[in-house]
DNA sequence: CGGATTACTCTGCCTGTCAAAGTAATTTTA
DNA sequence: TAAAATTACTTTGACAGGCAGAGTAATCCG
């Protein structure tokens, strides 16, 4: 497991690539990031709802209520057009981010 | 600049790294990282200083007073064995991190 | 002398993450 | 069929890192 200090600032951006893909809900969302890391990482389920709120304040994701297939009834959430120019521009910064700190931490083998 | 959520859990490595290369003081390490980084990021004082009375305590650093120059007395820190250790740790964690998080930030084009 | 620069420190706030506990429904199992 | 496991979401309160802002001090330069 990776600290999640690491992770922080691009959960934002996380949720919302795994929601461009198509509508979730939030189970969803974590079951499908500790397979996609091999459980290097999970995020935790406050942390998650928390995501949720920001994002739906911040008008970047709507949510709906949906089917109960098991467990109690789901919340859907869908990625808005602000949504989308929020993560492509996340993604941007991502790749800064990594050069910058590739300037640090390279050279030291 | 980029945002400091995203620099944050990878400081203490960065700080570190300046260090090892020679000791330094604050301010020195201040200057250093805008110019390395084209002022794409900027710590703030305020954080350095928190930076190095955390890892002073966790024994990462040590410190000695310099000699002044030009404004007042300067506090030099040198990396300890223990910070050596940390640092290699660190860059391996990074570069885990990296992966992870590109798993979720590539294939948007 | 006085402003600019160098250099460090402290207080209090904000934000993001998380542990812990709770609610509720459905499926599995004994 | 009752109990246990699993799915699914919510809330509260705490903690840590980063930061704005203010302060202290010494030195350099005009």
């Amino acid at each position: 497991m990776i600290r999640s200090d690491f992770i922080r600032g691009h959960l934002d951006a996380i949720i919302l690539r795994l929601i461009l893909e198509k509508d979730r809900y939030g189970y969803e969302i974590s079951k499908e990031i500790s397979s996609r890391t091999n459980d290097r990482y999970q995020i935790k389920e406050a942390t998650l709802y928390a995501v949720f709120q920001r994002l739906e304040k911040k008008e970047l994701l709507e949510s709906y209520l949906g089917g109960i297939s098991k467990g109690g009834k789901r919340k859907y959430y869908t990625i808005t057009t602000l949504g989308k120019a929020y993560l492509k521009e996340s993604v941007a910064e991502w790749k800064v981010t990594k050069n910058i700190i590739d300037l640090f931490m390279e050279g030291l083998d």
